[in-house]
This record gives structure tokens, sequence and C-alpha cells, in this order.
DNA sequence: AACTATTAATAAGT
DNA sequence: TACTTATTAATAGTT
């Protein structure tokens, strides 16, 4: 491919080898370059010559880091350290909860039955066969969400109660403080479930469900 | 550099882009074999196929993790940190995601429970005597539940953060107030239920209604 | 760095 | 998939 035949071995002269290493560097970049375009290829390629200096081409889809990545999956081979790793597994244990996030807001976006969970239903199921009436089980929930209610409706009196206070202290305080406080304040209004900044949300549930059942 | 002259694009033939990227796949490791031997030079080639199979060389004198280290130092991009950041980022954006989803699974329940008007209510009670199930009702029932459970976690949220800030904010405040701010936390404090300082009241309301009754 | 004779790579065909 | 070969592309040695 030259003037004639080498050999593939160390080019002596220094002189020589220089140049070689300078054409042939532009010949190989080339090349990844091209079956990057023609062939959907991911390549990554780093080159240093005997100076020291780095050459490098990455394809234009992608990234080192990415190439990295895919490198260590199908190598098995690991160039990352442990604590990359465990964020790694951070992101994969987001992911789940995201997707378990996901299915529960298809499920309630679905609102029927058949979009509940499988499990719960099982278990309802198996509670109504083993002799429980309806009203057993109605009791039952009528008796917890009694207490969830009144729990509620404590916990509201008592944000109520530090809402004023707070506001209350605002209004003492110095200029300084006033307004982050007062941010913070609208806020956690603007967090709170709509129902319980007025009143209980459903008031009268249980009387409603023993009428109805 | 074969029967016809190529353009560098996409070769859309699938068969002949897969043997146009074995040869020159075969190709171009060689070249990368060629210059290091010819002139001393370091090389790492990293190539993907379209397949996902992959193809590597790296100069023999050296090891990929080298390799990169030389990278680092020599183009001043830092690899590992980099990776670690872009690890970062990636938490970072799927606890975002997290978030929003979480709000908008409040919001959806939010609605549903204020939505539940009494006239559906009514609608269950005439449909359970003119033959709804069982089951039917107590969906209804788990379903408020769930709804009061998710509420009281999110009030016992708030409640903590609000708290959280309190103090935060005593600790900013000049010394006039800071007596008076105290004794009021801690009035919040015990006047709050056990339960929702620490975690969700009924765990497992379900389960547990099924077997107490 | 440019040139060009020559080898090497490879596209298309089998 | 591998072999063949006409043709293009790369490049070794020269200027």
């Amino acid at each position: 491919m030259g003037r004639g035949k080498i050999e593939i071995k160390r080019i002596e002269n220094s002189s020589n080898r220089h140049v070689t290493y300078s054409k042939r560097r532009n010949g190989i970049m080339k090349k990844a370059k091209e079956i990057t375009v023609l062939c959907d290829a991911r390549v990554s390629l780093i080159v240093f010559g005997s100076s020291g200096k780095m050459h490098e081409f990455c394809s234009p889809s992608t990234t080192l880091i990415d190439i990295l990545d895919q490198y260590q999956n199908t190598s098995r081979k690991k160039l990352w350290d442990d604590k990359h790793e465990n964020l790694s597994n951070e992101i994969d244990r987001i992911k789940k909860e995201n997707d378990s996030m996901q299915i529960e807001l298809r499920h309630l976006k679905g609102e029927d039955i058949s979009s509940l969970p499988y499990k719960e239903l099982m278990a309802l199921e198996d509670a109504l066969e083993t002799g429980l009436t309806c009203m057993d089980v109605l009791d039952v929930a009528r008796k917890n969400m009694k207490f969830l209610e009144d729990d509620n409706k404590q916990l509201n009196l008592i944000m109520n109660q530090q809402q004023m206070s707070y506001d209350a202290r605002e209004q003492m305080d110095e200029q300084g403080y006033q307004r982050a406080a007062h941010t913070v304040a609208v806020d956690y209004n603007s967090q709170m479930p709509f129902a319980f900044r007025v009143q209980p949300m459903q008031p009268n549930l249980q009387e409603r469900m023993y009428e109805g059942s």
C-alpha cells in the first residue's frame, strides 16, 4: 500500500515512524467514522502516540461514557468503582419505585374494580368464603374508618393551630424574617389536601354505609 | 476500494450492511494493531455493531483502564467524575419524576375523595338492594379507607415539615422570641397522635380487616 | 506537506 | 458464510 511493501514491525527511524503514525492515525480515524456511518456501529477509538499526544474518535450518536458502560455490561469487566455501582443500584431502585407508581396511577385512572391489586381481591374473597358476613367485614371497616377520620380531624386541628401561631408569630416578627416565613406558610397550605383545610372529608361515611347495607 | 465506489452513508440493505460491517471491523482492527506495532502507539478501540455485540482492541502493552486514565489526564475531561455526575443527575431526574408522580397521585386520590359525591353513595345503597354484591360495597369502603390513610400520611408529613421549619426558624430568631416559640412547638408535638409521629396509622388495614372479622 | 507508485482494503459478485 | 476479483483507498517512499 505504498511504494513498497513493509513488514509490520516497529519503524526504527524516528522520523519515518512519526510520519507513518500521523498518516495511519488519520487513516484509522477515517475508517472509524466510516464504519459508524455505513453500518450503524458505535465506536470509541483512543490513540496515544509515543509523544503522549492523544487523539480520539467517538461515534456521534453516543459518548465515551455510554460506550464504556456498554463495555462493562457486555464484557463483565469492571471499569468503575463501587461508588458508581451503588449509584447505579439506587437508580434501579428508584426506577422500580417509579414503575410501581406508574402502575398505581394507571389503576387509579382506570378506576374500576378490575384494576385493583389482585392480592387484595383474593384476600377479600377468602374472608368472605370463610363464613364472614358482609356486615362483619363492614363493621370492622367502619371502625377503622372512624379511627382514621378522627385522626385526620385531630391532625387537621393541630395543623390549623400551628399555622395560626405561625402566622401570629410572623406578625410579631422583625422585618428581616417576615418574607421567608410567609413563603413557607403559603407553601404548606398549598400542599395540604383541599378537603382538610376546611373539614373532615367523609363526614358521615359510617352511617351512610350502614344504612346502605 | 471495491468493485465500485460507495458513498459514505448508511447502507440500507441490512444484509450488505452486516457484511460490510464485518469486513470493515476486521480491517480497522488490523489497522489498530498495525499502528501500535509500527509506531509505538497505544490504542483502545471498542466497536459495537447494531446487534449489540462488542469487539475490542487494546494495545498489548497496556490496558483499557490505563488508556482511560491517560485519557483523563490528557484531555482534562473527567470520566469517572463525569460518570459520577451523570449518575447523580439521572437520579435527580428520576426523583423529580417520582415527585411529580406522587403529586399526581395525591391529586387523583384527593379528587377521588371529594368527587365521591353523596349521590353516588346513595346510588350504591340502592344498587346493593337491587343486587350489587357485597364485594362492590367493600370495594368502595376500602378505597375510602385508603384515601384517608394517605391523607393521614400526608398531613403527618406536612406537620413534620412545618415543625422542622418552625424549629429551623427558631434558631435563626432573635433572643426575644426564642423561648415562646419553643414552648409552642413542644405543645404541638405532645398533642399529636403517637402513631403519626413515626409511621402511618394503619399499615395493613385491609389485611387486618379480614383477620379481625 | 504534496506527490505517486504501489500495496492493501474491500464492494460486489459467486 | 466464505472465496474471488475488479476497483478504489491508503499509504511508503520520494520530492
